[in-house]
DNA sequence: CTGTTAGCGCGTTCAT
DNA sequence: ATGAACGCGCTAACAG
């Protein structure tokens, strides 16, 4: 691999003026311009990131923690936090922590001793202690889909309770009395604030809420057939159900339609997120946006702009979900 | 940040001491890594990875071209890469092409010049000669999903053809006489090679084949759902259709719900890939699996090893799609 | 077992 | 406008 003493040598001039000509210095002749590209084209010349990262003190890289890059709405995310770091100039190194404190710490770990110097962290299985610690000694730190109070203003998040109460709302506003909620087993926060919103709902309109009309399963399309199975089992009258999201919205569509129950005719259904799914499910499926693109692209700007130790003008960043409405929701009737 | 210098006035020690530990050098006291360590504790030491890499010249980084993070597949792809390069300890540098020849260049240029060793690159836009050009100057480049005969052992690819062949024969067997074609629109080898396995299968099988049983559109939902209508248009007698993905299938979906036309009852679907979404379309998919995670995990090993200039046994790296049958093929029957 | 030293490739003073 | 020289943080001889 040529450096700049090579080309320095085939160009007949220092490294130093090398140097300033790969690096569009002002003070550098035209002739020497000419040589030294010459000479980089003739030797097939690349500047070596490691060395620059160690005399600049920056890496330009982003680090990018997600949960499982091949579920869609990680890749949004990264998709979204590509599209700026690229844009001002950014590498991106991505890592995964696939559910899993230990594996969130170690890719954490990773991404700070790589030197990134902006970092966009997915992390659910952390405490809120070790993610604060992590936020204190990197400055570009930011949390996204996650608020925790100390660091409120690294945290681009969404407001999962509301999001729940507004598909609650919906279907309560649509005539649903009756009305089941499909839960995650998954310990996190989102599972308790989007359950409450559900339950919040039903208050508010005072409705009757009971556990019985709650199950509980992996918040994937297993978890959401076994669920919604259980929940036939007990035979309630149901007329409508909430879930956690839509990959458990598509199990219990799964779990109805091999149980004879026309969706949405007899049973309305209405999920979360607004996944890459959520059209092709049959029928399409009604749903709740989750603007992660949105909210990724804010986070990946946030964490630029702290890396660079510029002031970050305050602003609000828990977005607020809204209803996507498609086919799987309709007015309750008696008959 | 603290050095490996201030570690070793720390530890009372040299830095020569402080970097035999760091690895974990044999000779190496206890009480020289009881003191080290602590040092490191209390001055929260973090090894400054670009001045390894500068030294030992290796940034233990991976780097691949995907089309787009967003899509499941490349999702999959990015997955499958990730858990066999973090299992040799190496890092993810990631960057999308888009479809676009520009982007492609600049993010390969990008990942060398990051001084990635190991690469993964899935493009389609780039011409072959570009590619072998890349793959000369980077021992430990590897491309997937493309198969360039100069470069055959540097490629891990599927025979797009036989799965195309696969999908119609398959149709054939059901009985199906009048198969229609939704081909992508895209001008890439995988597009020709789908169609020719389609119309393949149909000469083997001495059933006619025409272009006006074939449409073209993008190979999205939009697409697969224009594409389809038009051939719905022709008012062809049509009782099954093979597509070149799934995604178009989906769309195909949609168009012959709009027009009233049951799926499998009067006509049988195809997809390909085997993506995400086969199973939450509604019929569930019958389509190709596309083994895109053996396939990147043989390239990441494939990648890393020629990376490390170790001999590589050669073997089959071009891989054959399988049937995968749901639920949106069934056997023609004339009422 | 430990310390001293050279140098990885590059950006950047400071002279000239 | 240009070049010589230093140092970024670390590893790997080499000498002790």
């Amino acid at each position: 691999m040529a450096t700049v003493k090579d080309v320095a040598k085939e160009a007949n001039v220092s490294i130093a003026t090398v140097s300033r000509v790969i690096n569009h210095s002002p003070k550098a002749s035209k002739a020497a311009i000419q040589a030294v590209t010459a000479a980089m084209k003739k030797l097939g010349y690349r500047p070596n990131a490691a060395a620059r990262a160690l005399v600049s003190q920056s890496t330009q890289t982003m680090g990018i923690l997600v949960g499982d890059v091949s579920d869609p709405f990680f890749g949004s995310m990264v998709k979204a936090i590509d599209t700026v770091a690229t844009k001002q100039g950014k590498h991106l190194l991505i890592g995964n922590g696939y559910h899993s404190a230990k594996k969130e710490r170690e890719t954490i770990e990773l991404l700070i001793n790589q030197g990134c110097e902006a970092l966009v962290i997915h992390s659910k299985s952390l405490t809120g202690q070790e993610l604060i610690a992590f936020a204190e000694e990197i400055p570009g730190l930011v949390l996204i889909n996650r608020f925790i109070p100390e660091i409120a203003n690294r945290c681009v998040a969404l407001d999962n309770l509301k999001g729940s109460y507004l598909a609650t709302e919906y279907l309560i506003k649509n005539g649903h009395k009756q009305i089941g909620y499909i839960c995650s087993n998954h310990d996190i926060e989102d599972t308790e604030q989007r359950k409450a919103g559900y339950l919040q709902a039903l208050k508010d309109n005072n409705l009757p809420h009971s556990e019985s009309h709650i199950e509980y399963g992996a918040p994937d399309e297993e978890g959401g057939e076994l669920a919604m199975t259980n929940l036939l089992a007990k035979g309630l009258p149901l007329t409508a159900i909430a879930t956690y999201n839509d990959y458990m919205a598509a199990g219990a569509l799964s779990a109805l339609e091999d149980n004879n129950i026309a969706v949405p005719a007899h049973m309305s259904i209405i999920g979360f997120d607004n996944g890459l799914i959520a059209k092709y499910l049959h029928p399409k499926l009604t749903t709740v946006r989750y603007p992660i693109q949105m909210m990724a692209e804010k986070a990946a700007m946030l964490s630029l702009t702290l890396a660079n130790k510029e002031e970050q003008k305050a602003a609000t960043m828990i977005f607020v979900p809204t209803l996507v409405k498609r086919l799987s929701v309709i007015p309750f009737s008696a008959n």
